[in-house]
DNA sequence: TGGTGGCTGGAAACCGGTTCCCGATCGAAG
DNA sequence: CTTCGATCGGGAACCGGTTTCCAGCCACCA
C-alpha cells in the first residue's frame, strides 16, 4: 500500500493525497497528477479522482507541496515598525498585488531592535521564497554581509551591490520642496531630522547641502527630532527658537505633531511658519492647516517591489535601482515668508 | 547513507541535515537531537556536531521542520482592508504579541470582495497554524459554516458558536457617546452608519435604539455613509441637512473626513455640528478640533487576540467572548448644544 | 562469569506531497 | 499476426526534517 495511506486507525487529522487515492482505486502519483492539471489522466479517471476528492474535502497540504516544489508562494517583509503608516502602506501594496499572483505575504517587525534585524530578517527569509527588506538601521557593511544569505532579496529605500532596489527619490523631492520654499521667500529653514543613520535621512541632508550651495543665502538649520508624532510634537519649541520660516520634516507623521505643537505655542502656520512633510499619508490632506508635503507613490512602490521579487524568486540577475518620483503637494501648510 | 546525504553532485542549495550529519560523521538523526538540545548526546559528539553545523552555515529547513512536527509556528490575520488604519494597529498588536513567543504572521486581505472571502480564510488558514479573522462582511451562517474548517481559529468583533472571539464593546461605547452627547444638550443626532451587515455597525444601531428608549426625546437619525475618510468628507452636506446639532459617525476616518467636509461647507465644529468618531487612531487627537472618539484598547485586543490564538493551537476549548471596554475622550469638537 | 539494566546513537518509518522511471497496454503499421 | 511506438499510470525515490524502535555497549551485581 501506498505509504502515507489512508489513516484507518489514527486520529483522523485531514484527509491526505493517500485517502483520496484509496477511495478512487489509483496511486498518490495519480491523485497528484489530476489535482495539478496534468492532461496525461484518463478522463474518465480524473474524474473519478476529483469525485473522491470532492466527496472528502480533500485539500493539498501547503507545506508538503512547498517542501517537494521547493517554493512556498510566500514573500516576507521586515520593516522597522509596523505602527508606521508609511511602512503599513507598502505593506498594502506589495500584499495586493502578491495577491493577484498567488502569493501571501508574511511579515515581521524588528521593533527598532537593529541587533535583532540579522536574526529576524534570516529567519523569516527561511520561511519564504524572497524578503523585501525596507530601509533597516543596519550600516552598510553589515548589510551587504547579510544580503547574500537572504538572496533572493529585494530592497526599498536602501541599495547594495547585487540586489534589486526600489527607491524613492527623496533627494529630488527634497530639492523641489527647498526650490519651492526658497522661491517664496523662505531663507532661514529648519530640517526636522529622522532616525540618524537611515539612508532615506542621509539623502535628504545631501539634498539639503546641495540646495545650499544652489542657493547662497540659505541657512538651514539641522535639528535632530525623529521619526514620529512625539517627536514633531516635542521640536515645536525648538524649531520657534531658530527664528526660522519653515521647517522641513522627516515625515508626514513629525510633521502633523509639529502642527499640533505649534498650535498649542499660539504659532500661526503658514503664518509664522511653514511646515512640510513627506510621505502624503492619506491624512496629511485632512490636517489644518492642510499639510505641504512630498508625495511618495505608494501603490507604485508596492507594485514594483512586487515585480521586482518576482523577478528575484524566477531567478533574474538584480536590475539597476528603480528610482520612483515624488511630486510635491503643495497644501496650506506653506505659503510666502511673511513680510518681516 | 543516510536519505537525504551530502549533495557532491547535485547544485548546491542551502545545507541539510544530511550535509552535517556527513560532516560530523554521524547520522541525521544524532544532528536532528543536538539541534533540538535533546541532552541524550554524548557531549564530545555533540560538541563535533555543533561545530559541523557552525562551520557549513546550517540552517534547519522551517518547511521540513513544520511537516515534520505539524506545526508551522505562524498564525494568519485576514482582514478587509489592510489600508484601514483600524486593521493596521490589529496587526501591529498581534504581531508584537505572537512574535514575543516565536509566532510569525501571514496577512491576507480580502480586499472587500466577499465571495472569495471564504477562499482566501481557507487558504490562508492551511498555511498556518490558526487564524484571526477580522469582522468578515460573510452573513452569520455562511460564517458559521465555514469555521468548523478553519479552526483553531479566533473572530475579532464577532462571534459564532465554537469559536473564541474577541469583541470591543461599541454598544457600550456607543451607548456612553450618547448619553454624553444627551447631557450637554443635544437631542437631533445623526448617525454615520457604517459598511451595511457588518457586526460592529449593527451593535451600534442597537445600542442607538436602547438610547432612544431611554431618553424619549432624543432623535437620531441614520445616513449610510461607509467607512472611508471619503464617504465622510462626501456626508457633510446631507448631516447639515438634518439640522442634527451632533453627528456620531462610524469610525475615526470617517469622522475626520466628515470635519474636512464641514469646515469646507463653513460649518463651525463644535459649535454648529459637534462630531465623534470611534477607535481613537492615533491622529484623532491632532485633528482640528481634536476628534471626541470612543477609544479603543487596539494593543490589549492584539495581545488577546493572540493569547486566543495560541490557547486554540494548544486545543483548548472556546473560552467566552472577551468584551473589550471602551473609553469615552472628551475632545474639542464636541461641546453643548448651542443656544438656537 | 553471566545476567541485567541503563544509555547512547543508528536505521528506518513518517509527515504529505511531486516526479522520474519504467512496465503494461493499446492502436497502428508492416 | 507480429512489431513498433506512444500513452497511461503505478512504484519508488525524493524534498528535509523528527521520532520510534532497537541493537550494542558498558557498568554493576550476584
Amino acid at each position: 500500500m501506498a505509504r502515507p495511506g489512508p489513516r484507518s486507525d489514527r486520529t483522523a487529522g485531514p484527509t491526505t493525497i493517500g485517502d483520496v487515492a484509496a477511495a478512487a482505486g489509483v496511486s498518490r502519483a495519480t491523485v497528484s497528477r489530476v489535482m495539478n492539471g496534468r492532461t496525461t489522466v484518463d478522463p474518465e479517471i480524473a474524474d473519478r479522482v476529483r469525485a473522491a476528492a470532492e466527496r472528502l474535502a480533500y485539500r493539498p497540504s501547503t507545506l508538503a507541496r512547498s517542501l517537494s516544489i521547493g517554493r512556498t508562494e510566500t514573500v516576507a517583509l521586515v520593516v522597522p515598525d509596523l505602527g508606521n503608516p508609511m511602512f503599513q502602506s507598502i505593506l498594502h501594496g506589495v500584499t495586493a498585488a502578491a495577491a493577484a499572483d498567488g502569493y501571501r505575504v508574511l511579515v515581521a517587525d524588528t521593533q527598532e531592535r537593529p541587533e535583532e534585524e540579522a536574526e529576524i530578517l534570516a529567519e523569516a527569509r527561511r520561511r519564504c521564497d524572497a524578503v523585501l527588506v525596507v530601509s533597516p538601521r543596519a550600516p552598510d557593511d553589515e548589510l551587504a554581509a547579510l544580503l547574500p544569505a537572504l538572496a533572493p532579496a529585494v530592497l526599498v529605500n536602501r541599495e547594495s551591490a547585487g540586489t534589486a532596489s526600489v527607491c524613492v527619490d527623496y533627494a529630488a523631492g527634497t530639492a523641489a520642496v527647498l526650490d519651492h520654499l526658497v522661491a517664496a521667500g523662505h531663507t532661514a529653514l529648519v530640517y526636522l531630522a529622522g532616525p540618524g543613520g537611515s539612508a532615506p535621512d542621509t539623502w535628504r541632508r545631501a539634498a539639503l547641502d546641495a540646495a545650499r550651495s544652489r542657493h547662497p543665502d540659505l541657512s538651514v538649520t539641522v535639528l535632530d527630532a525623529g521619526g514620529t508624532v512625539d517627536d514633531g510634537h516635542r521640536s515645536a519649541a525648538r524649531v520657534l527658537a531658530t527664528g526660522a520660516t519653515a521647517a522641513v520634516c522627516f515625515n508626514d507623521l513629525v510633521a502633523l505633531g509639529l502642527l499640533a505643537g505649534l498650535r498649542e505655542a499660539g504659532a500661526d502656520v503658514p503664518g509664522a511658519v511653514g511646515v512640510v512633510g513627506f510621505d502624503d499619508i492619506e491624512l496629511a490632506r485632512y490636517a489644518v492647516p492642510a499639510l505641504t508635503t512630498v508625495a511618495v507613490p505608494h501603490a507604485e512602490l508596492g507594485r514594483q517591489a512586487w515585480a521586482r521579487l518576482r523577478a528575484a524568486v524566477a531567478g533574474a540577475d538584480a536590475p539597476e535601482t528603480l528610482w520612483l518620483e515624488t511630486r510635491l503637494r503643495e497644501r496650506a501648510s506653506t505659503g510666502p515668508v511673511p513680510a518681516p
